[in-house]
DNA sequence: CCCAACTCCTGGGCGC
DNA sequence: TGCGCCCAGGAGTTGG
């Protein structure tokens, strides 16, 4: 499931490449959440940002193209050999070059959507997403604040995109694992709100780092697998003895979402 | 405005 | 071997 690292990953691979390709032709599933990809021909890609999960693919004439890529999105320039024969084929652009982009997403939990740059109203999550992890500007206080708004567990709080943007459930059961923080706290002192922070950043760093975490779908712009799964603390560890104090996991759902976390080091 | 519940999807894993 | 069932999960939608 793409997070932040795994979109970031994706964006770096993919920014130069398609940076000034002209697209001449798109196809599209017909499923309203793809079919936003034709609105795009004639029009040229002149940069590849990020917000939280979101990419954002800016047009030449005032437009975004703006990607998510669900749970098992994933993008790549090729060659142009024709419009592959994938039964999970979703978008496809032919550029210009001999190049093409392709859009395959098993599950369909993807969605594209062509904005006026900046203008996120058709897009609630990405409109009332908070900071980005790194941005300068976002200090304990600032967190500890915005968490403050909701009184909604944690974890919730974490998935939500609201407090920090670009959080999924891997990296958020391995945060809170960091800072020691039970996941359904729903009160979080200045202090754990500080710890948490810096998690969140160490967790979405590392995951950088390695390229992305990969359970089973997720592969980057050149196809390849990450390495962050190896680094894995929390998630998908349950009934394992936890790396700080030897406890085995406690795996349990929290709001529809499968959390593992260690009773003793994040007690309530 | 907030929030909870429901929905979308399909491959893989499991029990029998 | 194969069938049927159930699960994972981000974000959109709906309704209170």
């Amino acid at each position: 499931m793409p997070e932040l690292p795994e979109v970031e990953t994706i964006r770096r691979q993919l920014e130069p490449r398609l940076r000034g390709r002209v697209v001449r032709d798109a196809w599209s599933h017909p499923s309203g959440k793809f079919t936003p990809a034709r609105e795009t021909v004639g029009s040229e890609f002149v940069g590849l940002g990020r917000r939280g999960k979101f990419l954002l693919a800016e047009l030449d004439d005032g437009r975004e193209l703006v990607i998510h890529l669900g749970m098992t999105g994933q993008l790549a320039i090729k060659a142009d050999e024709g419009r592959p024969d994938d039964p999970h084929l979703r978008a496809w652009w032919r550029l210009d070059r001999g190049l093409a982009l392709s859009f395959v997403d098993i599950r369909r939990f993807g969605r594209l959507r062509v904005v006026e740059a900046g203008d996120y109203r058709a897009i609630p999550t990405l409109a009332a997403a908070g900071p980005e992890p790194f941005d300068p500007d976002l200090d304990a206080a600032t967190f500890h604040r915005l968490l403050s708004r909701s009184r909604r567990r944690i974890k919730t709080q974490l998935l939500s995109q609201r407090p920090v943007a670009g959080v999924g459930n891997i990296y958020a059961d391995e945060a809170l694992w960091i800072a020691e923080i039970n996941p359904a706290a729903t009160r979080i002192g200045p202090d754990r709100a500080k710890r948490l922070l810096q998690a969140v950043r160490d967790v979405l760093g590392q995951g950088i780092e390695n390229g992305g975490t990969t359970l089973r779908d997720y592969r980057d712009a050149e196809g390849r697998s990450g390495g962050n799964q190896h680094e894995l603390a929390a998630y998908g560890r349950g009934g394992l003895p936890c790396l700080r104090c030897g406890t085995a996991l406690r795996t349990r759902v929290i709001d529809a979402r499968t959390t593992t976390f260690c009773p003793e080091c994040q007690r309530r």
